[in-house]
This record gives structure tokens, sequence and C-alpha cells, in this order.
DNA sequence: AATAAATTAAACCATTCGGTTAATCAATTC
DNA sequence: GAATTGATTAACCGAATGGTTTAATTTATT
């Protein structure tokens, strides 16, 4: 049981770290090395021009939003992707889906259409 | 013509201001708000429990990742959401999709299932 | 013309972020 | 058991965030 001043961890808390977490490219580069396959940490960091600790905690704030796993053994820490939080994150664009659709469809057709003469608008 | 050192505005960029303007509630729940339809400045701060200035740094944040456009008249302005970069968001979780989907579909019929005498799963 | 309203700009502040280097710690290997 | 390896922790740094309050700016109202 926590213990003292504590809040219950909301969804919204579970979206802001998600999306924090997905906008740095250094983290959303480790995510794309994790999708195919676990690694350990100092391989996941190896192709960066940064340094080790500097990945490790990239690696943390994924970590922490969710979005990987790791599973330490002996030395090494052997880290792999973990969907859930992404879902969550998909789920809540799709909310919106339906909105743009029908807008992005018209502003589409508009933007393919043959190069009308402009019209003033913005 | 750029006058300097100026990069190229790339995907990772995009993607960059598009996640981080997301990973904020307060900006989520603006952009709730103006999935709804379109509103001025100050409605769109009525509810938030912070000064109009802070709302409009918010608002300029939702702008240049160009998630809503505005349209001055007058003295007002009339923000509306605008979906494009959403959707390059939603590509890019999409991704990830064929990863997650097998392990997260079971969850799905799991969670979304009629509320069965809950078992333990996580 | 004076005032009020809608909004941004400016200056400031505490906190967080993303990086560094140096130190530490635990597990291997020689 | 001494050195090496894999990784984190700690301390620090500059820049960015998210908020404030106080102007300033522009447009509308009376």
């Amino acid at each position: 049981m926590p213990s003292s001043a504590q809040r219950k961890a909301t969804a919204e808390d579970s979206l802001d770290r998600v999306f924090h977490a997905l906008a740095d490219r250094t983290r959303r580069a480790l995510l794309a090395r994790l999708a195919q396959g676990p690694a350990r940490v100092t391989d996941l960091a190896a192709p960066f021009a940064m340094s080790l600790p500097a990945v490790s905690k990239h690696l943390k704030v994924l970590e922490s939003a969710a979005l990987i796993e790791r599973a330490v053994d002996g030395r090494v820490h052997r880290c792999a992707i973990a969907a859930a939080p992404l879902k969550d994150a998909g789920r809540w664009l799709e909310h919106y889906r339906g909105f743009w659709e029908e807008r992005l469809e018209a502003l589409a057709r508009f933007v393919e259409a043959p190069a009308k003469p402009k019209r003033g608008r913005r």
C-alpha cells in the first residue's frame, strides 16, 4: 500500500507519459530498434552518438511509460518492447479519427484537385 | 528564401512536435473541446484553472504542431482542430500495430468482454 | 474620444529535459 | 583476486516547459 500522499495514477497520467516518451526521436528510434526484437542496453546504445548514461535515461523514460520492459539477467539488462500503452495512445488518437477522416477526405480532394486559380483564404 | 542556416523541417521534427503537443493533458483537453467545434480563445480558456496567457501558450504549441488552425477575425481568434498531423502520429503508431495486434487482441477481447468475474492477468 | 474587450508579448520563476563526465556497483573473466 | 564489462547513479549544465503577473496591442462599444 502506497505509503504517503500518493495520487492514484490516472489514464491521463499514462497518456502524459506515453506521449512524452514518444516525443523524442531517440526514444522513437529505440522503440523502432526494439520492434525488431529484444536487445541489451549496450547494443541499443551503439548506433547513437551519445553516451551510455544518456541512452540509459531514455530507456528509463520508455520504461516508466511502460513502453518497454526489461529483464535483468546477471549484469545484462535485456529490453523488449511492450505494446499496451501504445495501444492506449492509438485509441486516444482513434477517438478523433471520425472527426478528421471526413475533413481530411475533403481536404485531400481539394488539394489533389486540378489546381484552380487560387482563392484568397489565409 | 530562408535567410540563414535553417534546416528543412523533417517528418521527425513533425512527430516531435505533435507528440510533444499531445503530451500535456491541458492541450489534449483543448483538442477534445475543439473536436466538438471551433471556439474563441477566451471560451477555450474558461474551463481551466489557469490564466489566459497560459492557455494562449498552449494554443501556440498546438498551432505550431499544426494540430489546430486559427482564423483571426477582428480581435477574436477562432480556433479549429486540424487533423493532418494527428494522422501522421496515428500512422507512426500504426507502424507498430503488427507487433502488438496479436498480443493486444486477446487483451482487448478480455477487457471489453461483458464484465466476467475478474480473472487475474496483470 | 474614451473605455472596454480579446488576445498576445514580455519578463520572470521553478522545474524538467536531455545531455555530459566521473564515480559506483555488480557480475564476469583472466 | 585483480581487472574488465554492463549498466546505473550522481552531480552538474544549459535550454526548454509550464506557469505567473504586468504590459502592450488591436478592435469594438458607448
